[in-house]
DNA sequence: TACCCATCGGAACGGAACGTTTCGTTGAAT
DNA sequence: ATTCAACGAAACGTTCCGTTCCGATGGGTA
């Protein structure tokens, strides 16, 4: 350890860093990418990077860590935004089932799930995320709240919660291939009755 | 069980069995609760059990079956039925996350999952219980359905997979301490607008 | 140019756990 | 009393975690 650490690292000066952390990291998500996250391992990852392990030790605390940081850089799914709760909702959930099948982000987001099983560090994280107002679904909700299109004795916080919690229980089962219009008849069946008096739709 | 060998299992005569095989299970069962998932190794349970390696490799092919068998041995949650499909699922949820909480069976189904994401073993088992006609929630819904107490046009799997997918999802962020009032709260927004014409409420 | 020194990759370590093999013992069925 | 499968214990080879040591690299500084 050096004498002064960097707050978000651990580390002294940077003086090679982001090259060797780009690498890493990007090796990292080739890994879950390719072996899932029975093949993750902190060695696997050093192989792939051509980098020891002592390097990746020095940046990140944990394999959890790692974990997490490859997680937090997947980019973010499209936000739909057609003045329609319903059409947000359903393309919400098509953009982010096929984000997740495409780009396997959907396999880093169960690997965190699974590691939060023994991993503090990732637990906390993986509650703050769902805990937060700032999720995909809280923000469509809100934002069809705030056009009008919802009674106000219904709490968006719920909804979100519900359409977030269907997402989840299928990417953990492995039905992200539910056709449109399944999901479609369940984002119906959840805005049944929801709409407000004056509302446009 | 009985004096001979029980088919669904891999060996030939089974003289010692289930004396074993419940020690085994019953210390599997203490290590989980006591250690969690972290601490759930199969040495761990062996020497919990006073049993060798071999035992327990000889009637579980791998740490997914024996974690797979200690769940469904415990996973009993009383079924409401109080002739209102709202009461029978609030009393359900509340039923489930007492039970998740105070047996720390909600710790092994947790451990499932995580298993479920290096063990093709437990992923299909966790898939074929979700998907199964015979959750409970599904024959909560199906009962109302059968009462007359839902409209002809609501999908009762609709229904049964969102209320799974809320519980599934406030475990895994270990919320399973919600109040009664949140979870009516989301019940009766669930259910808003899908009684049949001719409903008994 | 010559020196300094933090970071680097590589090798090796101790510890834990997986799943397997080997061996001597136990005890129910014959 | 004999047989024979299941048993517990111990040890094995493997993989991986996270750490320690080492020699090499290559910018910063004089």
């Amino acid at each position: 350890m050096g004498k002064i650490a960097d707050p978000a690292r651990k580390s002294i000066g940077a003086r090679r860093n982001p090259d060797s952390a780009d690498a890493i990291l990007e090796a990292a998500e080739a890994v879950l990418i390719e072996a899932g996250y029975a093949g993750f391992s902190i060695e696997a990852v050093a192989r792939r990077a051509r980098a020891g392990k002592p390097t990746i030790y020095r940046w990140w605390p944990s394999k959890a860590a790692l974990l997490l940081e490859v997680y937090q850089r997947q980019k973010r799914v499209d936000i739909p935004d057609t003045a329609s709760l319903e059409e947000d909702l359903v393309g919400f959930l098509i953009n982010l089932f096929t984000h997740w099948r495409e780009t396997s982000s959907g396999s880093i987001f169960k690997s965190l799930i699974a590691e939060a099983q023994s991993d503090e560090t990732a637990a906390a994280a993986l509650a703050g995320y769902a805990g937060g107002r700032r999720t995909h679904t809280g923000q469509i909700v809100e934002r069809a709240k705030a056009r009008g299109e919802i009674a106000g004795d219904i709490d968006p916080a719920v909804v979100a919660d519900l359409v977030a919690s269907y997402a989840w229980r299928h990417l953990l089962i492995n039905r992200l291939d539910e056709p449109e219009a399944t999901i479609r008849k369940m984002v119906r069946y959840l805005l049944q009755g929801i709409e407000a008096p004056g509302g446009q739709r």
